[in-house]
DNA sequence: CAGATAATGTCAAGAAACTTGACGATAAGT
DNA sequence: ACTTATCGTCAAGTTTCTTGACATTATCTG
C-alpha cells in the first residue's frame, strides 16, 4: 500500500484539467460549441494555415479523424479550408477572422491556467514540469 | 514561432506514451485482449477488491462506464464481481488469481516505463515530474 | 418506526473520437 | 511512362464515455 500513484493516471488527470479549462473558456465565454478534440486542434492552429495531413501527423491521429474535426470548425466559421497552391492534393486549414479572435482567447486561457498552476505548485515546479514533458516521448519500449 | 508547446498537448502525449506501453505489454506479452480503458482500470486494482462506485469516482467517470469496463474484464476472467457483504447495494470487484498475475506484470511495466524515462530525461526530472503531477489538480478555474 | 432522501448497479440510447479499408486524384521516383 | 506514394474523403465499425430512467438497498429525519 501507500502505492505511489500510476504515472499514466497522473498525466491523464493533468490533461483533463487543462482540457476542461480550455473547453469551458471557449464555449462559455465565447458562446462557441466546441468539443474537446476540436478545441485542442483549434487552440494552436497556425494563423498562416496548415495542411490537413500535417495536422493529423502533429496530433497523432488519422487524416480521417482530422477531416471530421475540421469540418466541425468550418461549420462554426472558425476556419476556412482552401486549396493548397503548392500541392493539388492538399488543402490548407486557416483560421477565419472570427477564428483568430477565438484563438487569442484560447492562448490567453492557456496562460491563465498555467498561472493558476504556478500559484499552486510554484514557478519552479511548472518550469520543471514543462521541461520534463518537452523532452519528447518517442516510442514506448513495446512499440511495433 | 518557437511557440512554447501547449501544456495540454504535452500531458496528453505523455499519457499516450504510458498507455501504449501498458496495453502493448499486457496484450502482446500476456496474450490478453484489453482495451486502453480496461488496462488503465485494471492495472492498479487493489487486490482486496473495490466497490464499483468507488472505482468510478477514482477514475473520474460514470458508474455506467465502469460497469461496462468491469464486465469486459470479467469476461476475460481477470476479475470477479461479488456482492459486498457490508452493503447490499454494492458489488466488489476483485482480481482473480489470473488477474493478480497480470497485475504484477502491469506494475512491472510501469517501473520499466519509468526507468526508460529516467534514462532519457534523468532521475531528477522524473522525480520532479511526479512531484508536480501529484500536487493534485482540483477544478480548473472555469469549472461549474 | 415510517417516510423521505440518497446511493448503487444496470438497461437503454446516443454522442464523441477515434479506427481500418477503399477509392479517385495528384505528385514523385525510377 | 509507369509505378509508387500521398492527399482528402466516403463508409462502416469500435471504444469510451454521457444522460436518463429504474428497482433495490441504506441512511437520514421527524
Amino acid at each position: 500500500m501507500a502505492e505511489e500513484p500510476n504515472l499514466g493516471r497522473l498525466l491523464l488527470d493533468g490533461f483533463r484539467w487543462i482540457d476542461h479549462g480550455l473547453v469551458e473558456s471557449l464555449n462559455v465565454t465565447l458562446g462557441l460549441e466546441l468539443t474537446s478534440a476540436q478545441s485542442l486542434l483549434f487552440a494552436d492552429l497556425p494563423l498562416a494555415g496548415v495542411r490537413q495531413s500535417d495536422l493529423a501527423r502533429s496530433l497523432g491521429v488519422s487524416r480521417q479523424a482530422v477531416n471530421e474535426l475540421v469540418r466541425g470548425l468550418e461549420r462554426q466559421q472558425l476556419v476556412e479550408v482552401v486549396a493548397d497552391p503548392t500541392d493539388g492534393r492538399s488543402k490548407l486549414v486557416r483560421p477565419t477572422a472570427r477564428g483568430r479572435e477565438s484563438i487569442r482567447m484560447a492562448l490567453q486561457t492557456f496562460t491563465e491556467l498555467e498561472n493558476e498552476l504556478r500559484s499552486r505548485i510554484g514557478d519552479r515546479s511548472v518550469d520543471q514540469l514543462r521541461r520534463a514533458l518537452s523532452a519528447g516521448w518517442g516510442d514506448p519500449p513495446g512499440a511495433r
